[in-house]
DNA sequence: CAATAAACCTATAAGTCCGATAGGGTAATT
DNA sequence: AATTACCCTATCGGACTTATAGGTTTATTG
């Protein structure tokens, strides 16, 4: 399942993205539009922001704001920062990877050889789509 | 995530679909093979004997079989039985279909565009995956 | 027919994670 | 100086997952 934090993290990103200017756009605005919790919304922005994907100005007329073209950002980099692995399963993981307790032995595992599957053809999808593609139309 | 449950089911089944013939095999004897909790293991099969994909028989010499060829069981039923919904979000869900709370038009909603893709890529690999395909080898 | 084996069933505990909230701190604009 | 809006930490409630406990039923076997 997609986590809330993910699902909302990238509706800001997009939401960001079909600004015309580049000027901040304040949470508060970005919340109300996308029926965020506001609070949430923060501190998602804020991992946005300390990840290099957003820059931020304080004060009035602050706000937050894309630091790179939206055609330039990946949503396999997205989702690695907001929702973490992209394969369901650890021992699959080329970002995340964590060995199973009960499996002795990967390569012999039917689940493992599925979730690898899986595992490229989301990569896939994710590697192909950048956030301007989610952004026209 | 893949669920633990999903996946010692799928390992579970693997086990069974492994056998030569069709006899009962104790949930003691898949438990330690495959180094899963006996109670917990329990409750898998029983979920995967109430949805028709195995059959059981009391007593001594009694446990789980495979009631339908391996070949004859795609995974994405196996999925949906124990996992329960294939797509990341409710609002993309074919057979779990759900509106979002705070989304007023799908249609219009990137993330929606998006999981559709991911959904449908997934999909296809566990409509070409059999039960068969991960038995042998 | 008694003993045993193994599936069946329900309840519940323990742990974890997510979503959300609270409350104040800091920096920039006016 | 006052206001605005981002920054940061802590915490809470609820939901879900994993696992355990304990007993019931059915079938086999000596």
């Amino acid at each position: 399942m997609l986590s809330k934090k993910t699902k909302y993290g990238i509706k800001a990103l997009i939401y960001l993205a079909k600004q015309e200017s580049r000027n901040p756009v304040a949470i508060a605005v970005i919340s109300k539009s996308e029926n965020i919790s506001l609070k949430f919304l923060e501190s998602i922005l804020l991992t946005l922001r300390k990840n290099g994907f957003l820059g931020s100005k304080k004060g009035k007329g602050g706000g937050y704001y894309l630091l790179q073209d939206a055609k330039e950002i990946k949503m396999t980099s997205i989702m690695r920062i907001l929702e973490g692995p992209i394969s369901m399963v650890p021992c699959v993981s080329l970002n995340f990877y964590e060995k199973c307790d009960d499996c002795p032995d990967e390569n012999a595992c039917g689940v493992h050889r599925l979730m690898e599957q899986v595992r490229d053809s989301t990569l896939t999808v994710f590697k192909n789509t950048r956030l301007s593609d989610l952004s026209n139309s």
